[in-house]
DNA sequence: ACCTGAACACCGTTCAAGT
DNA sequence: ACCTGAACACCGTTCAAGT
């Protein structure tokens, strides 16, 4: 309700108003923030994001609760934190991409975003948020923006698949990495409550029981992401030949 | 660690485990899961999903928190039923599909869901947990897959089709309505820290900057969709033409 | 100047005691 | 049989007091 500005942590506002790291330390510092953050990104792996405690962070750092309020405002920036150094770990050597297609190019960023985020499924659900503006999510966008630009999409192209892909891929991973971890075992639980339902209500889910269940998540995540990419190369296509086209319809 | 068989809340085991309401209440329930669920939902759509608690809704019950773990056996059963209930709000007539192709019905569709979603902004990570299976999440399910189905896509591509869309356009509006609340007045913002960055280390984003931020993400979401669903057109096609054919590649 | 023990208000959950 | 006041252990956060 206040019409004041508020400072919400992780925003685009909230990142430009951070400081660039003291850096008038003398000696060896006896707690810095990258040391929290690396921390709490630890645990939140181990324990999740739920159950990590300020009380946890600070014994295992061995320290007390108090001393992380020297260095954060609160859980909430502490979390964006680790939010942007989990996305850091994101990381594709550029020679990798070298002679790629546009496609194959993207779909490498794209299965390696999908892979790190795999790796920290703990930490997923902090990029539900908003817009990821740390330094490393600026870093991957320039990165992806870049390649569309370079194979010969128009900017305003570029930005929406951009959009697109990264939302697809984020989104994807979060629903599938939920706290209700759908292991192997949970597949066949799945497959089993779909055939115990009434033939007369459910006809179309259970004929497709087995294919719903029978696939792997990931190939889930590789069949839409191709889906996308299919869309993406008619798009590139009509706005090559109709360059003054816009992107719609 | 446990080897046992756990029931995670709104997890297919648990909801096949669910009583289908005891109905020996003799005269009016003075308090039935039904009434607890609703204000719940009502409750978590004004304050939010972090700030419920349970006291405050055993309070706007007129009641005790004791009370509630007579009918839940904690919050996560009741968040998980509180999820369905909202899921149970997206409605979409039958005869709003009649005459309408396979891609206007199935865009229908999505758009509903997500503007239902979009209609709970607060309630939307309840769906990041798992996949949701309960009666509600099951109808929608039945209903897209009879679509795909009804307009002749194989089994096999009709299930992976019903994925791919429902993880998009539940995982786009989980980015787009996130506790960062990113109102047009964010789009500046966001727009402003773009152009504030080096143009040496970030050239494509700041060139993209002003497409990046000025369509709204309501349009970013049709425009996935549309890619989405030129990639089913496309599978589609080769599916009927060489109904032998694997989905894949 | 930097750190922290101890407290505060409040959370989800439990259970003995009420009706 | 059904409900609940009051307590329990624990959370994020604060601040006066230590070094």
């Amino acid at each position: 309700m206040a019409s004041e500005v508020q400072l919400v942590a992780g925003s685009a506002a909230w990142w430009a108003s951070r400081k660039p790291a003291p850096e008038y330390r003398r000696g060896r510092p006896p707690m810095d923030a990258g040391r929290i953050v690396a921390k709490a990104l630890e645990l939140v792996d181990e324990v999740g994001i739920q159950a990590l405690t300020l009380r946890m962070l600070a014994d295992a750092l061995g320290s007390g609760t108090a001393t992380l309020y020297r260095h954060f405002k609160g859980k909430d920036e502490l979390l964006a934190l680790v939010a942007d150094r989990f996305l850091g770990e994101v990381s594709v050597p550029p020679e990798e991409l070298d002679g790629l297609s546009w496609r194959e190019a993207v779909s490498t960023v794209a299965e390696a975003l999908h892979g790190t985020l795999c790796r920290h499924p703990n930490a997923l659900s902090l990029l539900a948020a908003q817009v990821p503006v740390g330094p490393n999510a600026l870093r991957a966008r320039e990165r992806l923006i870049t390649l569309f630009l370079s194979h010969g999409f128009p900017v305003e192209l570029s930005a929406r698949a951009f959009t697109a892909i990264g939302h697809y891929v984020i989104g994807f991973a979060i629903q599938q990495h939920g706290p209700g971890a759908p292991g192997p075992e949970d597949h066949a639980q799945l497959r089993d409550y779909y055939h115990s339902l009434d033939p007369a209500d459910y006809p179309a889910t259970i004929a497709a029981a087995g294919e719903l269940t029978s696939v792997s998540l990931h190939d889930e995540f590789l069949f839409g992401l191709g889906l996308l990419l299919d869309g993406l190369e008619r798009a590139r296509s009509n706005a090559l030949q109709e360059p003054e086209a816009a992107v719609g319809h």
